[in-house]
DNA sequence: CCAACCTGATTGAAGTGTCAACCATTCCCG
DNA sequence: CGGGAATGGTTGACACTTCAATCAGGTTGG
């Protein structure tokens, strides 16, 4: 039934032993890293994607953004981010304008309320970042987090809301 | 409102610049990769979470595990784990089994079609995971990578689902 | 100028996850 | 033994995400 690229079954490069436990310590550790931010995050009033909204708004100019750059840096398709800050919209936290400039544009705006919010919350969620993630990672093996993950990045292309072609592959044209 | 432990707020130990980097390319690296990879195994009748859950299955001694060990191991809640696994057997992928030993418990069991479903599928997404990721690692980064999660799901501490109390840290007791 | 076509963003319904309550079974200890 | 406290797992209601329209404002070529 499934049979996109006609891959031969029997040339796949599986995967060794330690690209294995690589992968899957990867995996499963980024999995847990970020649910138990999320629930710490959660007792202080805020999901770890409204954390990172408020804090993208934060430094933006002007405390605010176009919905879809913020969709883009936050990882989220356009029609989550309208629902999540319709959300934080009705919690006080952001605000929406249209752009005068271009008027289908809309800018998600951080308010008074929404920045007392992420002042409050930030000590917090950094001390957990520290606890959980980089109390346990060397100097140089945070420079080579860094590196892999640019690097990934950027093989995966600039981010693209409905992506509707995965056969053409955008990075190696 | 939100004020859990007292964090001083002038002893905060901010991000420098390198850790900013760090953590900021790994969790948009990590976010982006899991939703590609997700996108691809969508197109071939999977989800990323069905896609682990065969997996493990596939591997464990008669093709069957525990609800909670499942669970666990894939870091998902029990209860959503529940309605998942509730999906798979809809589609016939994988059948409920209860154990006689322990009669609360249940054993997840893949089915024949199941393991055609991972089979089909599989070969895909390691190619996916190489093209993504592993093709932009070197031998010694990957070791990094290994290293530094392990380290990370150690200090994580064993997996807990119902986490009530986040004040004892249970690592360091 | 206007018709076809983009682009930016929103909507509603269906699908999935979360949370708290629950049921059944087993364990433990007086 | 018996009753209370785990343990293993499910359920239903509610919250969130996804998917496929949809809408309004801009852009372009004839």
């Amino acid at each position: 039934m499934a049979s996109a690229r006609p891959t031969a079954d029997a040339d796949v490069r599986w995967l060794d032993e330690r690209e294995q436990a690589a992968w899957r310590a990867f995996i499963t550790g980024a999995r847990r890293l970020t649910e138990r931010l999320d629930q710490e995050l959660k007792a202080l009033g805020l999901g770890h994607d409204d954390y990172g909204v408020l804090v993208a708004l934060s430094e933006a100019d002007g405390d605010r953004l176009r919905m879809a750059e913020l969709a883009d840096q936050q990882v989220e398709s356009r029609s989550r981010l309208s629902h999540h800050i319709g959300r934080l919209e009705a919690r006080g936290l952001v605000a929406r304008e249209t752009c005068p400039e271009d008027r289908r544009g809309t800018w998600a705006v951080l308010t008074p309320e929404g920045r007392a919010m992420i002042e409050s919350v930030a000590p917090h969620h950094v001390e957990g970042v520290r606890r959980h993630l980089l109390d346990h990672v060397e100097p140089d093996e945070l420079e080579v987090l860094r590196r892999v993950f640019d690097r990934v990045n950027g093989a995966l292309g600039p981010a693209v809301d409905a992506c509707p072609d995965l056969s053409g592959p955008p990075p190696t044209p």
